[in-house]
DNA sequence: GTAGGGTTAG
């Protein structure tokens, strides 16, 4: 029997040597089957090349073995199934597995946990509850790998950790990897909380301690900012003398960056005596949130070191240039995304298109948006928020009706996105028909932030008294956001009365905002009532707090300038006001006036 | 011969 039959020449050459070489081995074995070394019956051969053959990723030969079998007995049809799950290819291993029960073959413990392992990660609970019902018929109620897969499978797709709670108190002899498990599935769903309880719990209970159950649990601190509780945990790992394992390292690494504190990081990393792509990454990510300039050093310092970067570790320096708008250093990064082969990963993508957009190139953002085989939710969000940035408020419409067309269910953010962009592009009776049908066709319930949006779009385009209308209709208090943008409307459309409640319902809910208190004082100076202006300066000079200065950058000969009001930057300041007369002598001829009057209140004593 | 939990992006 010749292996070159299952395949076709081409397929069989794409195959490695090493593999080619027991594939042929394999089948040579398998043909004399009848002789006594081998015994009669399915292939244990074939069974070791199926897994083989998955674990590099070859499903398709895999399958072509696995249909080739004379006899396929449970542990080939588990192999097939675990598979097609390691391959990520989930809706073939339910079918395998579905197919396996249709022909009578009675699965066992190893192919029930590959088939809830697959029922995760397509979060399809009503898969899952059928595997548990299996189970409960198989008599496997016993099985550890069972229990602690029914576990996993019901922390990731149910709403609440009820059900896996409830696996998990029905096993009597728990192992780590059941505590591991159920502290995974409360972190990973956002409650930290949660899963420091059973952290505790485990730790009581005097379970088996790995490195295992001390990456998630400081993963859990870090999921809750907590620095104090992160820190007891690091103290925890050294005495349980897990200090040396990398994940571990790591997570802790990412817990000091996540938790803000970036010197402890920095001298964290650097007593790290093993280090992985992994170690780096967190690294430049933690520092691309907090100092973007320094992550791209350490980005080159990583190159430098002989790592390569990867979609993760891409990922932030491009979304460092777009917190840096510096566009000639987001082309070049965007060049070595191209050069290593890697501008088909989706959220990468993604990050590509805002970072052009922050940029000021949305042309660029629309090309590689444009270019992209599949998108997902964040690529549409992300092309919308880059047009309504630019002002292309008509762009942005165009785009969501696309969106729409092509299948995709839009979400809360997505929808801020839009109206955002309506309320910046004056499309107010385009913006108010998104918000109805957000709320008649796809029964979202709008939040603050949504609520927010519609006053200002109703706001900006002079519509003030139906925005103080649509605030009065809520069904929840509005929070200051809400009552902010309406003040910025009152400001903008001079409506002091209205403007003087929306700063007072702004000031109830966050006492500590000088810039409402600043606002406030304009309209009373603009009214002439020098007492009140008075006493509201008298104000904020008792809370002894500043306005935080507006910073603006500009991007001159490949060099970013960062700069405020009357800002001295020594001998590069005579580029930036070249630049910038240029700009201003562009909109006085577009027809902008400033509005100087609340310039000069801010700048008197608040800054 | 087949099965498990942890760390980095959006």
């Amino acid at each position: 029997m010749s292996t070159k039959r299952l395949l076709s020449t081409a397929d069989f050459h794409a195959i490695p040597p090493i593999i080619r070489n027991s594939l042929q081995w394999a089948h040579n074995s398998t043909a004399q089957s009848n002789t006594p070394f081998l015994p009669k019956g399915p292939s244990v051969l074939a069974t070791n090349l199926i897994k083989s053959y998955s674990e590099r990723g070859l499903i398709k030969e895999a399958r072509i073995l696995f249909d080739e079998m004379p006899e396929r007995d449970v542990v080939a049809w588990t192999a097939m199934i675990a598979g097609y799950t390691s391959c990520n290819h989930y809706s073939h291993a339910w079918a395998m597995f579905c197919e396996m029960v249709r022909n009578g073959v009675e699965p066992n413990a190893f192919t029930l946990s590959s088939a809830l392992k697959g029922c995760k990660s397509m979060k399809a609970l009503s898969y899952g509850a059928l595997v548990h019902g299996l189970a409960i018929k198989h008599g496997m109620k016993e099985s550890m790998y069972v229990n602690n897969a029914l576990m996993d499978m019901y922390a990731t797709c149910c709403v609440s950790m009820d059900e896996a709670c409830m696996v998990f108190q029905e096993i009597d002899v728990k192992n780590a990897v059941s505590w591991t498990t159920l502290i995974t599935g409360y972190t990973h769903r956002g409650d930290g909380y949660g899963g420091l309880r059973v952290f505790r719990q485990m730790l009581l209970e005097e379970a088996e301690l790995n490195p295992f159950s001390f990456s998630i649990a400081v993963r859990a601190c870090t999921s809750i900012g907590s620095y104090t509780l992160g820190k007891l945990i690091h103290s925890a790992v050294i005495t349980h003398g897990f200090d040396t394992n990398l994940p571990v390292m790591n997570s802790i690494l990412d817990m000091y960056c996540r938790c803000g504190c970036l010197s402890e990081a920095n001298q964290y990393f650097h007593e790290m005596n093993e280090k992985d792509l992994i170690t780096w990454n967190t690294l430049i990510t933690g520092y691309e949130r907090l100092d973007s300039t320094e992550s791209l050093h350490i980005f080159s310092q990583m190159e430098s070191e002989g790592f390569s970067p990867n979609c993760f570790t891409f990922t932030s320096v491009t979304a460092a240039c777009a917190n840096l708008a510096v566009l000639n250093c987001g082309q070049q990064v965007h060049g070595g995304i191209v050069h290593r082969g890697l501008d088909g990963n989706l959220a990468l993508a993604n990050a590509v298109i805002d970072m052009y957009a922050k940029c000021g190139s949305i042309s660029d953002s629309r090309k590689v948006f444009s270019e992209m085989t599949c998108r997902d939710l964040v690529s549409w969000t992300t092309m919308m928020i880059g047009y309504g940035a630019h002002g292309y408020g008509k762009e942005a419409v165009e785009l969501f009706d696309e969106m729409i067309r092509s299948g995709i269910r839009p979400d809360k953010i997505v929808y801020m996105a839009v109206l955002s962009a309506c309320s910046h592009a004056g499309l107010v009776d385009e913006g108010l028909r998104y918000f109805k049908s957000m709320v008649g066709d796809y029964n979202i319930t709008p939040n603050q932030e949504i609520y927010g949006c519609v006053v200002d779009l109703l706001g900006r385009a002079g519509r003030v008294e139906e925005a103080y209308e649509l605030i009065e209709s809520m069904p929840f208090k509005p929070d200051e956001s809400v009552w902010g943008a309406l003040l910025g409307a009152c400001k903008a459309h001079k409506l002091p009365n209205l403007g003087k409640l929306a700063a007072r319902r702004v000031l109830d809910l966050r006492p500590n905002m000088v810039g409402t208190y600043v606002m406030l004082s304009n309209i009373y100076a603009a009214e002439g009532k020098w007492g009140e202006y008075a006493n509201m300066r008298k104000l904020m000079r008792g809370m002894g707090s500043k306005k935080e200065a507006g910073r603006s950058w500009i991007e001159v000969r490949d060099q970013v300038y960062s700069f405020v009001v009357g800002d001295k930057m020594g001998s590069h300041i005579k580029w930036v006001y070249g630049v910038l007369d240029l700009l201003i002598w562009h909109m006085k001829e577009a027809g902008y006036v400033p509005d100087l009057d609340c310039l000069i209140h801010d700048q008197e004593d608040a800054t």
